[in-house]
DNA sequence: GAGTTTTGACCAGCA
DNA sequence: CTGCTGGTCAAAACT
């Protein structure tokens, strides 16, 4: 499967300690062209992206390295079939991946039982998982990163609701919704963020998606918890996202690490493989780079003619700490063909095969990316604004919810050079820029009860979705966290909620358990398929909500609007 | 057998 | 011109 690969591994590791300021993936997007709409991606969280991760890395086909999604795509990352068999019941031992996919969408919380956590997305698509990994893993299979990368996972990852999610006009979260096949609610966090990426790519933008890690993030042990980093991509707008994007919905994963082996294996993550983006890569070269700890690993678009190249840098524990994409493709992304059974639910013959290939990689970088392009702090037109269609470009700085400043420091010409840069530096210190808010409106509880009081002080139009896209804080006092809640364009009941930060409080007594009044709400909604589960998930792992949550989750979910 | 990965060597740009 | 660095090539090995 090759087909989908890449997309920025999330970090293998990171503390659930640092706060979701401190792990947040930057994804800037800038390119040289005119237009340069922002698009800022959800942050993942590892977790989620174990959710959606890859799809089965299986993809691949054999070794290119962005293709196999595998498993890992969806979250589950097969590594070695033997241990994700492990993972999953006995009984289920010869199970294909798809066919526990396919269980757990049937049965969300037998899937949760049987299906091994959330794996980090590596590269999902990193077809590394080749064919081999498809053979020995899950159909999907993902490659022995992943399953690498879920051992290295701190049990407790939590996914905490916090993270940003700006579309660009190209890649409004509505077109995710919306796409072709899938239900408006399909896509998943990881989904969104692979898509956001390939279409940057694609557009030839120039996206930047740093994580900033506390320094303990990195080395962050199995044990630990594992902080998710919001991640926000910003791409150049006219990048339409592909019509089929994964249903991570699917991908629901089982919460209980317990499976895990916790045992951490520092460099099982390792994985050459760029994390699925949606297209073939072929690794043509790997050069250790002055300034940088970690080699860096260069790919070529394997489609014919089509001259796309990007250059990956992994930690030696395998964690991406950087892509950067180059140029634009001149082709669709690889259509993976839907595999296993088990997907049907997805409707979208894309989502399956991008499942499967693993196009969720990106996702699975599941550190929070902090979204933000420098060239769009520098040109708005890269600025959120151009996302949303508005005009102010104010908002562009601010919107960013982090600024790289290598990126500033960089010279002008490389800025201009379309490419997409997705970094997470494990160890660099980076400081998150809160997002603007260009909105002053009306105070009001969160269509979302999360169990939190949150207070709207934002709204805005996005542009190619007719429902404005609304800010909203916690009420607490003290408390920095926000989500943002926007509608598909498509069914206003369809609500993308991202959750930035964390609460450093308990859930307002008059909302108890705020995950199992998300939980009720998500049950609610037949296309949140993810959302329980990961709620689930984070029951499990016992991380209150005053833990340390991950920076970023997405959420999609049909909202109950009254 | 085809495609990909690995890896040392080569080349070009820059100071 | 020299040295450094990043990017690419290409043969061998691997999947």
């Amino acid at each position: 499967m090759g087909e989908r690969e890449e997309e920025p591994p999330l970090p293998s590791t990171t503390s659930f300690s640092s706060s979701s300021s401190s792990l947040p993936l930057k994804l800037t997007a800038s390119s040289s062209s005119s237009l340069r709409p922002t698009i800022t991606l959800p942050p993942r969280t590892s977790m989620e992206t174990l959710f959606n991760g890859g799809g089965g890395g299986g993809g691949g086909g054999g070794n290119s390295s962005g293709s196999g999604l595998g498993l890992s795509g969806l979250g589950f990352s097969p590594g070695p079939m033997t241990l994700v068999s492990s993972f999953f019941n006995d009984n289920d031992d010869c199970k294909s991946f798809s066919q526990l996919l396919a269980g757990a969408m049937t049965s969300p919380a037998a899937q949760r039982q049987s299906l091994p956590p959330p794996m980090a997305v590596e590269d999902a698509g990193g077809g590394g998982g080749g064919g081999k990994d498809d053979d020995k893993s899950f159909s999907g299979g993902g490659g022995e990163e992943e399953f690498r990368f879920q051992q290295n996972r701190p049990t407790g990852l939590a996914i905490s609701p916090s993270s940003i999610f700006t579309v660009p006009p190209g890649l409004s979260p509505a077109g995710f919704l919306d796409s072709p096949g899938q239900g408006p609610f399909g896509m998943t966090h990881q989904q969104a963020l692979a898509q956001v990426t390939a279409q940057a790519a694609q557009a030839h933008t120039h996206v930047h998606i740093q994580a900033d890690y506390s320094s303990s993030v990195s080395a962050a042990p199995a044990t630990s918890l594992t902080q998710l980093p919001a991640f926000t991509t910003t791409t150049t707008a006219h990048q339409q996202v592909p019509p089929s994007i994964p249903d991570s919905g699917v991908v629901n994963q089982s919460s209980d690490f317990s499976h895990f082996d916790q045992r951490s294996q520092p460099s099982a993550f390792a994985v050459d493989k760029p994390a699925d983006d949606g297209y073939n890569w072929r690794k043509y070269g790997q050069k250790q780079v002055k300034g940088s700890e970690f080699p860096r690993s260069y790919y070529k678009c394997t489609f014919l003619g089509c001259p796309v190249k990007k250059k990956v840098e992994r930690s030696l524990d395998g964690q991406v700490t950087e892509i950067i994409y180059k140029g634009q493709h001149n082709h669709q992304p690889p259509q993976k063909r839907a595999k296993d059974t088990g997907n049907s639910n997805q409707g979208n013959p894309d989502f399956a095969s991008q499942v499967q290939s693993g196009n969720l990689n990106k996702l699975k970088e599941g550190t929070g990316l902090y979204l933000m392009s420098k060239k769009d702090q520098e040109s708005s037109q890269a600025t959120p604004e151009h996302l949303s269609g508005t005009s102010d470009s104010e908002e562009v700085g601010d919107a960013e919810t982090g600024v790289d400043e290598k990126d500033e420091d960089e010279p002008e010409a490389k800025r201009q050079s379309t490419e997409v840069r997705v970094s997470e530096p494990a160890s660099s210190h980076r400081t998150v820029t809160e997002p603007r808010i260009i909105v002053q409106t009306t105070s009001e509880v969160d269509l979302l009860d999360d169990g939190y009081r949150w207070r709207k002080y934002g709204q805005k139009v996005v542009k190619g979705n007719p429902y404005p896209r609304s800010y909203y804080k916690c009420t607490t006092v003290g408390c920095n966290v926000r989500k943002h809640v926007e509608r598909a364009s498509s069914d206003p009941k369809a609500v993308i909620t991202t959750y930035e930060g964390k609460h450093n409080h308990d859930i307002p007594a008059a909302k108890t358990s705020s995950h199992n009044t998300a939980n009720s709400i998500a049950s609610q909604s037949k296309p949140d398929k993810v959302l329980p589960e990961k709620h689930s998930l984070i029951n499990n792992m016992g991380l209150g909500n005053n833990e340390q949550q991950p920076i970023a989750r997405l959420r999609l979910k049909e909202e109950q609007i009254t």
